[in-house]
DNA sequence: CCAGAATACCTAGCTATGCTATATATCAAA
DNA sequence: TTTGATATATAGCATAGCTAGGTATTCTGG
């Protein structure tokens, strides 16, 4: 992404499914959305996006479906599942622990 | 690892350099430091630990020295360089910036 | 004394995943 | 009509953590 590198790997899924479960998005809002949010932080590249959301939606995290907007555009809209529900819990209490520990590494009390 | 699975990717390179920077440390001892200094989250794996020293020692960030103890035992130093002091600081800065974004998301203000 | 645990280092190969680059298609504005 | 934005998709690359294996020494409990 050019943050740090490879920070990203393994928050990804947590970033959408944190999105999409306030309401149901499509790719190109998503990476908008993203940016917005984050206040131009993230830049999410269209082949981190749509592989990712495709895993989750084998996963049965998300499902997706297309909509066609009067102009003819094809959007496809991903909503969350009850079991992506269920991971984006777990997902996020796993970054909250590990967060908790970087900064334990990176701001130790006195030894 | 075990937490978030990839959570540590682009991590692991900040937290060996603050640990580092602190004082000099062997490799076996560093897996011991970060397990007591995040409160047992952090486990390293070998095959992580040594591949990050040797690829930080290739670039320049760290330098090694063999010690040998009064017992025979060997152990192999590891210090920061002048070259991983600024590395950290910057990566410093990136872990911020990145753990700030990613709160953004996970925590929205109101829309 | 001996077995097993702990200490201490190392690496080949696997796997997961973010990124680059490219492809396709529509629409609005200059 | 050409450019930029919108909108989705994927093949192939690079990176890096993990598995699983190896070597060698020292300490400890029975």
């Amino acid at each position: 992404m050019n943050y740090g590198r490879e920070l990203l790997k393994g928050s990804t899924d947590t970033l959408l499914l944190s999105l999409i479960s306030r309401q149901p998005m499509y790719g190109y809002q998503i990476i908008k959305e993203l940016a917005a949010r984050s206040q131009g932080y993230f830049k999410f590249k269209e082949g981190t996006l749509y592989p990712a959301l495709h895993r989750m939606e084998r996963g049965g995290l998300v499902k997706a479906q297309w909509r066609r907007l009067p102009n003819g555009q094809e959007r496809r809209y991903y909503s969350i599942t009850a079991k992506g529900q269920k991971v984006l819990e777990t997902k996020r209490a796993e970054w909250q622990g590990f967060a908790t520990a970087v900064n334990l590494i990176m701001s130790p009390r006195p030894t």
